[in-house]
RNA sequence: GGGAGAGUUCCCGAGCGGCCAAAGGGGGCAGACUGUAAAUCUGUUGUCACUGACUUCGGUGGUUCGAAUCCACCCUCUCCCA
């Protein structure tokens, strides 16, 4: 249970909060000792609203690990029933309802990508769905049991509602915060789970089940959140304009999340480093001294390190070195992004850049590429292209690709398929 | 159940029957400046065969030479009363 950094003997505990990953605590003193000197089960819950998971969870997953990494067993609670109604804390609108199918494929994808980070195997973590337990309650006998415990009055004054209180709130997913309360009690009774751990917007709904444990089985149980992952301007860190940063490669690639971390703000950095990484505290002191453009090396470990955690150190290294060739001018053709277009796209004389460029998806549509062209964002083979109706002959090819440069960070290798 | 009001482009939000592809802001994208940062300034932000055409203003019909704007019905949401 106890961690050597640096030679300094330090707690599971005192990491978290070193790494400012703690945000509340039900009993700061009563959690500290229970996980410095025993081995605790606790969960976690996992909202199956998506096929992959994305960086939102990505604190989550961190925190698993390093639980687990200090001898503790973490369970990863997939809220199959749960995510059948929507979790309406801090959310100002009604969440759309998903299939069983779509839910069970999402915790699919969400197991896999987890056990990067966390250790499965050996029932060193263990996994369970909500809906075993949910989908088949009676609703009287989960009422007389369950129901009587929770105070409307009380939940309505919980800071999570305070936005639904202005638009609206149904009944529907009022339940939400006392199935997930209910988790908790079964966790208990049938995991021997003393602890839920959950983003800082799960308080209430973690408070929630550890007031239900203790009013039906008279069972004293814990709860901790941890900081949900904010830039310095308060907004959730993961947002790009193509919607959020996922962890699947597929869907978010390797280098452009290698990018996303190497492109955060200054004055993230440190905290990303903190909070995403295991790189040691003694380590991220050392950074913290660095101030303008030095930083721009500790942005460099920070994506390196994160894209390591998700993707591999190969695809790290690989996104790393692209990354660089890139920015340095000397285009490391092997390993940039590519995309392809049809030969049919070709007339005798070439395609069309526009064209290109929509097929290629650097561009939305052929409006935007002519935009970008008008404005100079747009340069093939390293030469900036301004007329709009430009067309790239077939002959460009010849030596089996074209490097296009869109903006100043934006490159692609583009093949004939 | 009764009454009032609202639904506009990615979001918020303006919009006299023609001058509306629709003000303004936010966000996005690009340019300048930089450190692949921030801030700032500039341009741009429906689609296409782009000095033109086409499709958009909850839905369906209607009035009109002409509708985001007027009428009818429907759907959704908010609010007040019960």
């Amino acid at each position: 249970m106890l961690l050597f950094l640096g030679g300094i003997i330090v707690t599971v505990f005192e990491e978290l909060k070193a790494r400012g990953l703690i945000a509340q605590t039900t009993d700061e003193e009563k959690i500290k000792d229970l996980i410095t000197n025993d081995k605790i089960r606790f969960y976690i819950g996992f909202d199956p609203t998506a096929d992959s998971l994305h960086v939102g969870h990505f604190v989550q997953v961190m925190v698993m690990a390093h639980m687990q990494r200090a001898g503790h067993t973490p369970i990863a609670l997939f809220g199959g029933g749960t995510g059948m109604v929507g979790d309406p804390s801090g959310k100002s609108d009604m969440r759309k309802m998903l299939t069983r199918e779509t839910i069970d494929h999402n915790i699919e994808c969400f197991r896999k990508q987890m056990s990067r980070l966390v250790d499965f195997s050996d029932g060193k973590a263990i996994m369970v769905n909500n809906a075993d337990w949910l989908l088949d309650l009676n609703y009287i006998n989960f009422m007389r049991e369950i129901g009587v415990h929770f105070s409307v009055n009380r939940m309505l004054a919980a800071e999570c509602y305070k936005q639904r209180m202005e638009k609206g709130l149904t009944f529907f997913e009022m339940n939400y915060m006392i199935m997930q309360s209910y988790d908790f009690l079964h966790l208990a009774r049938t995991q021997k789970c003393v602890m839920q751990l959950g983003g800082d917007d799960q308080w209430s709904n973690i408070i929630g089940g550890i007031e239900l444990n203790r009013r039906c089985d008279s069972r004293e149980v814990y709860g901790m959140t941890f900081n949900l992952l904010l830039t310095s301007e308060g907004k959730k860190m993961g947002k790009t304009e193509g919607g959020a940063v996922w962890l699947d490669p597929e869907k978010t690639s390797p280098y452009d999340f290698y990018q996303y971390w190497r492109n955060v703000d200054d004055a993230d950095v440190i905290k990303c480093l903190k909070m995403l990484t295991f790189v040691s505290l003694e380590e991220i002191a050392a950074y913290e001294k660095c101030t303008g453009s030095e930083l721009n090396a500790v942005k460099e470990r920070l994506a390196y390190e994160v894209t390591k955690l998700i993707h591999g150190e190969e695809e790290a290294d690989k996104a790393q070195a692209t990354a660089k060739a890139l920015f340095s001018n000397n285009a490391d053709i092997s390993t940039m992004p590519t995309a392809e277009v049809k030969k049919e796209s070709f007339t005798d004389d070439g395609i069309l850049l526009t064209a290109l460029l929509a097929e290629t998806k650097l561009a939305p549509s052929r409006g935007e590429a002519r935009r970008l062209i008008e404005q100079g964002g747009i340069a093939v083979d390293d030469e900036k292209v301004t007329v709009v109706n430009t067309v790239i002959p077939a002959s460009a090819f010849d030596k089996g690709y074209i490097v296009v440069k869109k903006g100043k960070k934006v490159f692609m290798k583009i093949v004939i398929a």
